[in-house]
DNA sequence: CTGTTAGCGCATTCAA
DNA sequence: TTGAATGCGCTAACAG
């Protein structure tokens, strides 16, 4: 490996001529610049980026906490802060917080140790408080997370307003007995979506049916499990409110399997990030939650508290959710029949 | 931020001894290390990764090359090589080739000069003696591609076999006019699946028929294009074969808008690795491309190289494809009605 | 404009 | 068993 030392000796100057010429700062003769610059090339030099970060205490990268690798849904959110970030030429270390507090808070506190210049967190267990302990000492973007003393850091999405349309619109199409599969309501974000759902209900005099609601991981088998066991319940629904794209998917292989027809049986709308539910036949209807966006911009607003000067501050904190109808969903033909053993009655199946 | 400094003042013991106790290296005896230990615990100690890595020129990080962030497919591929270097305790550093040489070999060297433990390549682009060369510099893993000289660094899948079973697949139901949504052929391994439909072809005899087959990007726009201008050559096929999920997903939205059912009038087989087909309707029967499974050996194998003493060297190296038959391949009810401008006949049509 | 020097935090000789 | 000294490759004062 070809070290400033060598470049230095070759060139007949000191190390910090070089590094003066290949950090562009200081003045340097031209002459010697040029010595110095072709040098490099010939050897091939490249700074070694690790004694370059002890040097600096800063690594020239920036670290991204997600909770998993797997999914498009993390891939484009990676991948969107990466070009973000690109144009500050910095790099992107990503790392897992998995799912438990544990986990998030040893990923942060690798980032840190590694001396990222700052962190970009998608962070679902940690409390508040030690996210904040931890952005005193380094600054942190909180990705779809909203903590008051944070602000100007925090990149926000509406759950509940997003969650309230998708079932604003099943109202507005004559349904009343909505069935809601949901995320473990111990998760805050999960609650947010819930409370979109009720609020859309109480908003219309529709009283909120415990029966219709389960809860669920943001899985498509477990969307399926959840399907059946909504079905199993004898509570006859005319909708369907899945606050997950997978989950979406996995009630449509229930549905596929025992014959119920979208939207002819049942209207189904969804939330969804990657499009997932247009690869579904027919297309479901669905809030869309633009991770991708606000992962950018995520990217974006680090990039400006990190050099204010040189940034042009980005102006969209908050994100909302925008509905995009596809026939999924129709209006409710008649009242469903007396609730009875079977979750379809006998009109709405005809 | 505490050091080893302070810990060794707060113990009274040099900095050579924290460091002993820290790495469980050389003798220390009980007392100091308890002493030691205490410390480290009372001030939250812990080790600058970065100063680590100068000092030992390596990072205890492994390296891993992808085209890029997106899509379910490198999410998992991620995933799996990080679970298999997580029993190491390695940390897993993820860039994106991109597409294109030069943007692949710079992120090669950078994670090279950031002193990678040794890296894992999804190389698309570089050529074989660019990687041999690489390779001498720090060892390195293949994903899905083979070099000789390399060979037991290589995780390789036969996709010739693989392909060639999904068209015989089709053959075997009595088709003969198969169409083919292939990569870009000036690629490697979509030249390798473009082959094993030509293999397929000619084992029973039937003749290659340029018009049959359109090379497209794996993307699911550019699929529903390739399967338009397919349709638009009016050259008659009772079925097609996808070289990509993404493809398969654009094929259906062509089918879907064109009133085009599958596989009552057309049968489908594709490629998949993220069973992307099995949200499709009806469930399109492909040959699996484990790269989860493959980048879990990936890890596995790096590991091994790196340590040959403790760890197992892994078993597998050589995959191949596995047929997942569903519901989107149907017997040819009749032999074309003669080509015309319509690519579906009369008969086959109802 | 350029060179000398002194760290960055840690691991590792070599002595003691 | 422990400590002092040195270096990993680079940057940043400070002098000249």
């Amino acid at each position: 490996m070809v070290t400033i030392k060598d470049v230095a000796a070759r060139a007949n100057v000191s190390q910090a001529t070089v590094s003066r010429v290949v950090n562009n700062t200081g003045q340097v003769t031209d002459a010697t610049r040029d010595r110095v610059a072709r040098v490099i090339k010939e050897l091939n030099y490249s700074p070694n980026p690790v004694a370059r970060s002890l040097a600096n205490n800063s690594s020239n990268t920036i670290g991204l906490m997600i909770s998993s690798f797997r999914g498009s849904f993390f891939g484009d959110l990676m991948a969107e802060v990466q070009e973000a970030i690109d144009i500050a030429n910095k790099r992107l270390f990503v790392t897992q917080g998995r799912h438990s507090i544990e986990s998030e808070r040893e990923a942060i506190q690798h980032l840190i140790t590694t001396r990222c210049d700052g962190i970009i967190l998608h962070a679902r267990y940690l409390c508040d408080e030690e996210i904040i302990a931890f952005s005193q000492q380094v600054t942190i973007i909180l990705l779809d997370r909203y903590i008051p003393s944070l602000q100007n850091f925090c990149i926000t999405f509406d759950h509940v307003t997003a969650s309230q349309k998708a079932v604003d619109q099943l109202i507005s199409h004559g349904h009343t007995r909505i069935a809601c599969i949901t995320g473990h309501l111990y998760r805050h974000k999960a609650c947010e979506r819930y409370q979109g759902y009720v609020n859309s209900l109480s908003d219309h005099n529709i009283p909120v049916d415990g029966e219709l609601v389960v809860e669920s991981e943001y899985d498509r088998q477990q969307g399926y499990e959840a399907t059946k066991q909504l079905l199993s319940r004898g509570n006859p629904f005319t909708a369907v409110y899945c606050c997950s794209e997978e989950l979406a998917a996995g009630c449509m292989d229930v549905f596929r399997e025992l014959g119920i027809t979208v939207p002819d049986d049942i209207s189904l709308i969804s939330y969804d990030s990657v499009d997932l539910c247009t690869f579904l036949t027919p297309h479901i209807s669905a809030v869309h939650f633009p991770i991708a966006a606000m992962a950018r911009q995520a990217g974006a607003l680090l990039l400006y508290h990190l050099d204010t000067e040189s940034m042009e501050k980005p102006v969209r904190l908050a994100f909302e959710g925008e509905l995009r109808l596809r026939p999924s969903i129709r209006f409710r033909k008649s009242t469903p029949a007396k609730p009875g053993r079977n979750t379809l009655s006998e009109t709405d199946r005809s």
